[in-house]
DNA sequence: ATAATATCGATAACACAGTATCGATATAGC
DNA sequence: GCTATATCGATACTGTGTTATCGATATTAT
């Protein structure tokens, strides 16, 4: 089992971009209060996320190297060793992300965009191609994520399509629900869980105004 | 406080989606053990999920009525009573969501976007207008909700403007994180989290097939 | 009618994330 | 050098989400 929580790892990305702020500004120490301060968290809370992927301690008084937390979280991340991806389906959400070139700082390149109707063979610098090749390139190249930015109606028959090649995780876009067997992992994107979530908060607040 | 857990929350819509799906099959009851099935999730859970916000309880034997559900969970949603928004950054993610055209299913509706430097006066439908005009916009027709895509130099910015205008809840996509008073709602869409945890649990599966 | 069974709701147990406390320690000031 | 203090790590506590258990009850079958 991953000994990392999921709430860990999903502050790490924010720690590691206020960092690197930090690290511009010639700034080399810092405490995990005033990190705590800047992302509204509980300052425990940041020493623990720290201490459960950084090799090294924080020092009494003088609080955490940023340049030491930095490579430790970029370690961590995988940000040092890229994963190659595909993409399916190269509609206007598509493009977005084909349009994004800050994924490889995250460790992701996506070298190949698939469509049932390509309109164009390049989408901002990437190679975009018939969905039908998808499955030998998939298993040519031995790529293990799959991205998936197709319409709902066709996401469950592309998740297939991507499992059977060899994909071993798939990040969904599409509003849908994925069926997939257990050894192969799965993030979804949902726009309408986060929706809710907000408006939620918009609720509360709305409440209190009054 | 909110009495319903964020988690639970996000699982709505993925109920909602389903329940959908079996009204269409014409299925007029469901048990919590069906849908735990689909989404992998625990009976106990998706009945404790249903509680929260059902009016009406399941049926021994019988198990829950779609119809009822469906309704239950669109109310609690809020997806009876649209919001308007504004969106801010008409660049390629700006395009993506203004050419999405489900939100309003979700009680959301993008009423303007808003640029430093419009291209077109319409994009999928939604006028385009220069940021310049944003802040009037808001004012006027006493929009609650600002959607920010613009590039992360300049997310800050606008947020400030889009609170400034009375705007009460962010939805933020910029990978960046924003500094708020604590009477306003956020929600971020940050890909770098969600690719961390697929990352992760990508891991975890290359690990156990070896 | 009666028995069997699927399913529920309620309550209790568990697991885990978040928070508070406190002794230890590196640095800074006197 | 000694004292004060910021900050840490470890441990303990709390709160919340998840899971297990179990008695109650509609429905179905005999």
């Amino acid at each position: 089992m991953s000994s990392i929580s999921k709430e860990t790892l999903q502050r790490l990305p924010g720690y590691l971009r206020h960092l690197k702020e930090l690290q511009k500004q010639n700034i080399e120490n810092v405490s995990s209060n005033a990190i705590a301060e800047v992302f509204q968290y509980n300052p425990v809370q940041v020493r623990k996320d720290f201490a459960s992927i950084a090799g090294e301690a924080g020092k009494p008084k003088t609080g955490f190297s940023v340049n030491n937390l930095i490579s430790d979280i970029s370690e961590f991340l995988g940000y040092n060793n890229i994963n190659e991806a595909v993409l399916v389906g190269v509609g206007n959400l598509g493009h977005a992300l084909l349009s994004y070139s800050g994924f490889k700082n995250y460790g992701l390149e996506i070298v190949a965009a698939f469509d049932v109707n390509p309109e164009k063979t390049l989408v901002h610098g990437h190679r975009v191609l018939d969905v039908k090749y998808m499955s030998d390139f998939v298993k040519r190249f031995n790529i293990l994520i799959g991205i998936i930015t197709v319409p709902q109606e066709s996401a469950q028959a592309v998740c297939d399509m991507l499992i059977t090649a060899g994909i071993k995780a798939i990040w969904n876009f599409s509003p849908t629900h994925l069926d997939i067997p257990n050894n192969i992992a799965i993030m979804n994107v949902d726009m309408a869980s986060s929706l809710a979530v907000l408006s939620q908060r918009l609720s509360e607040i709305m409440k209190n105004e009054k």
